[in-house]
RNA sequence: GCUUCCGUGGUGAAAUGGAUAUCACAACGGUCUUCGGAACCGUUAUUCUGGGUUCGAAUCCUAGCGGAAGCACCA
């Protein structure tokens, strides 16, 4: 049990069930945790705040007395406990060897759904935030006892691709050869599906031709067609897969629109009259009837939309997963209303799998000029801009501490480690302007900051153990201690609200807690002498530091 | 027009009912013949406007102003 729970429950006995909170406040002079009981539990018993305090804090010198030093009521009616030195110091170096304490007990089933890609369509800059978002929120989820399993959903069925093949077909242009690489052939498909949304918006002539095509992929009642169709989304899958190495995700099920339309526009069917009705040769859903708005989930076309493939999704990741508790869809905030009224209708069809469902949004991902568009090829390909932060790392690099291939990787994950900072750095929520000089910054507030501690700190700890140990005492490092006691909490409030920037934040302040007791103390003495606490806080803040970057999805380098 | 989300130093963010609003970038000024300088220390500067709720508001309510997204067969 930490110290955190020690107290918190201490004042559970005692709040006669108010609601407070204990918190660890950031500003040490508060104590190393400080609670607002008084107020809520003081009006309930009709005193004042700092009296009530005053009864509460009496009652806990008692119960407290094995860990707190002292307790003190602060205005108007805070109470703060400062923990005895070595009790705090002995909760952090705990962390040596143990793993994170939570509270979570029950270890759960999730499936965390993100990045979606479309075959056919550029993976651009914009896919990045997903990922990095998706892959952290299962990484938090796994930090915490659940057993995740990572899904990535892809429409390679509708508009877009058909425009892509009528582009193909019709730009004038040899497909490539097998021989080429991968970049060239999405390059070419990317330059297809430009032309396509082209044509699709200049003529209706062109777009009942590309109807034509998308009704002909859905049914696969044409040979050339499906030729092209099965070439292309191969590539487009190959190339994504070489993106996902390099941003260190991997997937356990990967599920296509194709595969789950049917079963999508059949749920549909069997409740239709029921939960759905049928508009305008169409059949929809009336959200107004719960303050959302129609949906159309078959058109007149027979086709399923988006809506009902979504649900065909659903059913289908209940298939693999069986027994999930929480199933988790990482996606822009464009779809938030979609998404109500997807859950609005599974409501009426199966409440428990609608429950379950929690819908994870993040900002767009915009230049500075405006909004990115991929239909008019504005768009910043995602292996771009990593290939750009690399290129600009490599002449830091050029001390030849490193070589070869272990060099390529690291620049690699430096770079990935920069941009995922910039995107995890920032609520889910918001839009992230993006501006590319500011987010590949290595400086400060940066993933290659926290990187570049960790590869120190793992050096320094080498030579430690070369250097001679000496007890003698050395003044704590009560930030430093408090960070790395705060974790486990702040890993918690992440869980709670699917929300990696909270990690980011307290990782940055433990690094620079960190640089600061570094800067001031000289660890390793001229006599080749180290202190045994300052062995243990090197190892414990480096540890912790491990355990954060790996939630993010960040590579911890023990060198760079 | 309707609905939803948002508005915090020059810039990007944090804090979702708590104490003196935090952090970084930029700018300016310092440290240093490194236990790995991608470092450290210091200075300047912030809650869109009006009203309300309460012990206490960046946070909740309300009106306005400004921005973004969505609003029937695209995803």
């Amino acid at each position: 049990m930490t110290n955190y729970q020690k107290i918190k429950s201490a004042l559970s006995e005692l709040s006669e069930g108010v609601i407070f909170s204990l918190e660890q406040p950031e500003e040490i002079s508060y104590g190393d945790y400080s609670t607002n009981i008084a107020f809520p539990l003081g009006k309930k018993q009709e005193m004042y705040p700092a009296e009530c305090a005053k009864d509460v804090t009496e009652i806990l010198k008692e119960k407290l007395s094995s860990i707190v030093e002292r307790i003190e009521v602060a205005n108007p009616g805070f109470i703060n406990f400062y923990l005895k030195d070595e009790v705090r110091t002995q909760e952090a170096f705990a962390y040596i060897s143990e793993e994170l304490k939570l509270d979570i007990l029950n270890a759960k089933k999730v499936i965390c759904e993100y990045t979606d890609p479309n075959p056919f369509k550029l993976f651009h800059i914009g896919h990045l935030v997903p990922n990095a978002i998706g892959e952290s929120i299962a990484r938090i989820y796994e930090s915490v006892g659940a057993t995740v399993t990572r899904v990535c959903y892809q429409g390679d069925v509708g508009m877009h691709v058909a425009a892509t093949i009528w582009g193909i077909k019709n730009m004038g242009e040899q497909m490539p050869l097998e021989t080429a690489t991968l970049r060239e052939k999405v390059a070419f498909l990317g330059k297809a599906y430009t032309f396509g949304m082209e044509a699709l918006a200049e003529s209706e002539e062109k777009k009942a031709d590309i109807a034509i095509i998308n009704k002909a992929i859905f049914e696969r009642t044409d040979e050339d067609i499906n030729k092209i169709y099965d070439l292309g989304k191969k590539w487009s899958i190959d190339y994504f897969e070489t993106i996902y190495k390099k941003l260190g995700t991997k997937f356990d099920f990967y599920i296509f629109e194709s595969e789950v339309a049917v079963v999508g526009r059949d749920l549909v069917l069997k409740n239709i009259d029921t939960v759905f009705e049928q508009s305008e040769g169409a059949v929809v859903y009336k959200g107004e009837k719960v303050g959302l708005h129609t949906r159309v989930f078959i058109n007149s076309e027979r086709l399923p939309t988006y809506e009902a493939k979504e649900l065909g999704n659903c059913l289908k990741k209940e298939e693999l997963v069986p027994g999930n508790d929480i199933s988790i869809v990482v996606t822009g905030n464009e779809i938030d209303e979609y998404f109500k009224v997807i859950k609005a209708v599974l409501s009426e069809i199966d409440k428990n799998l609608s429950d379950k469902l929690k819908h994870v949004s993040h900002g767009m991902l915009r230049l500075p000029e405006g909004k990115m568009s991929s239909r008019t090829g504005e768009v910043i390909q995602a292996e771009d801009l990593i290939e750009e932060v690399k290129e600009r790392l490599k002449d830091k690099f050029d001390s030849g501490r490193i070589q070869g291939e272990k060099r390529e990787q690291l620049i690699n994950d430096v770079a990935v480690s920069a941009i995922k900072y910039s995107i995890l750095k920032i609520a889910p929520g918001k839009d992230i302007v993006f501006d590319f000089e500011k987010s590949i910054s290595f400086d400060g507030d940066s993933g290659p900051y926290l990187q570049y501690t960790h590869a120190r700190l793992t050096q320094l700890i080498l030579k430690c153990c070369d250097a001679k140990s000496i007890t003698t005492n050395a003044e704590k490092e009560i930030e430093i201690e408090r960070l790395i006691n705060s974790f486990a909490n702040t890993l918690n409030k992440s869980y709670e609200e699917n929300a990696p920037q909270h990690i980011v934040i307290h990782l940055t302040q433990l690094t620079r807690a960190f640089n600061a007791f570094y800067g001031r103390v000289r660890i390793i003495s001229e006599a080749n002498e180290v202190n045994k606490y300052h062995i243990d806080l090197c190892r414990t803040t480096k540890n912790i530091i491990n355990k954060g970057l790996y939630i993010l999805g960040i590579v911890a380098p023990d060198e760079m």
